[in-house]
DNA sequence: CCTATATTGGACTAAAATAGTCCTATTTTC
DNA sequence: GAAAATAGGACTATTTTAGTCCAATATAGG
């Protein structure tokens, strides 16, 4: 459940490498995509869409290049979600006139939209640099569990390496 | 974000109307279209996951059909996500070897993961009962915002006829 | 003012996931 | 045996996601 697009991961990456670049200075693009071993156009995407979304600052022209527009400190992986994902809301109604057919029956949707919402509020309790190197105690309330945590194909990091 | 597809949104109001109907008798899955006013088609499909998945028990022949397979207040949130979307992680590795080629910038997924089974977590104590009709309090610790909670292209249920 | 280096915006294609339908068993009751 | 259901899975269509590329614009420096 809860699907994050690759995408969304890769612009996690390139937002955490910027954040460990903080100095104020630039880096272009390319810097990015060899550093994240992404594909450069890739990395341009989505530099472009973290920029149109106040994310991060650029400039153009030599010496041109991104960084944070704010601290890690400052940014919330809601907003990171956001900004990679479109506000898109945990379901939609089939029907753009605003009348729902499924009428009475329809009740679901909305709690959905209320868990949608009580989780995008704890997301905004994590911030960017809590998604760095040493996996930080979210300040979720619900134990994470851990059991299964590490399981077949999920992400295999530095662990492996 | 958090995007939950329409057939789990239509399989939870298949359930919502199951849990609706708790008298011990089966319900024909042509009686769960014609209620919920979705596709016999797509009804049967979802019923069928939703037996193979344990939720729902089936009869055959005549008579036969669907109810509950345990009653509402005993099947979560998190269980109804993990039958209709499958136990799909928050991230995947794109390698299938187990090694991952981003290595070290790829502490992120790890996060995400985390992120994703503390919401689990939350989801579990969110009951099908909780689903229905005049939307329950959830026992989440965070706030729910409502504040633009019935914005535009959401679920516009009941509320509007 | 020309050239290098970058970002910007958007078009475009390819690939994958989702949604939806349909057909052929099989099971059960009468 | 006939009728009423579910079971399983194949299949198609649609939509979303991923990924690439190109032309335009801006900047700094010689």
């Amino acid at each position: 459940m809860l699907r994050i697009s690759k995408l969304t991961d890769y612009g996690t990456m390139i937002l955490v490498y910027l954040a460990g670049e903080e100095d104020g200075r630039l880096r272009p693009a390319s810097d990015v995509a060899e550093a994240t071993h992404l594909a450069l156009p890739t990395v341009q995407k989505l530099l472009k869409k973290l920029t149109r979304n106040g994310l991060v600052q650029s400039a153009r022209g030599t010496d041109g290049g991104y960084r944070l527009a704010r601290s890690a400190e400052q940014i919330t992986a809601a907003e990171i979600l956001d900004s990679l994902e479109g506000p898109v809301a945990i379901t939609e109604c089939s029907h753009d006139d605003g009348h729902c057919e499924l009428e009475s029956n329809c009740q679901v949707g909305d709690a959905w939209q209320k868990i949608s919402l009580a989780i995008r509020a704890a997301m905004t309790e994590i911030r960017l640099c809590d998604l760095r190197n040493p996996p930080a105690e979210f300040p979720l309330r619900y134990t994470i569990l851990s059991k299964s945590g590490h399981s077949s194909n999920l992400h295999k990091q530095a662990l492996n390496k």
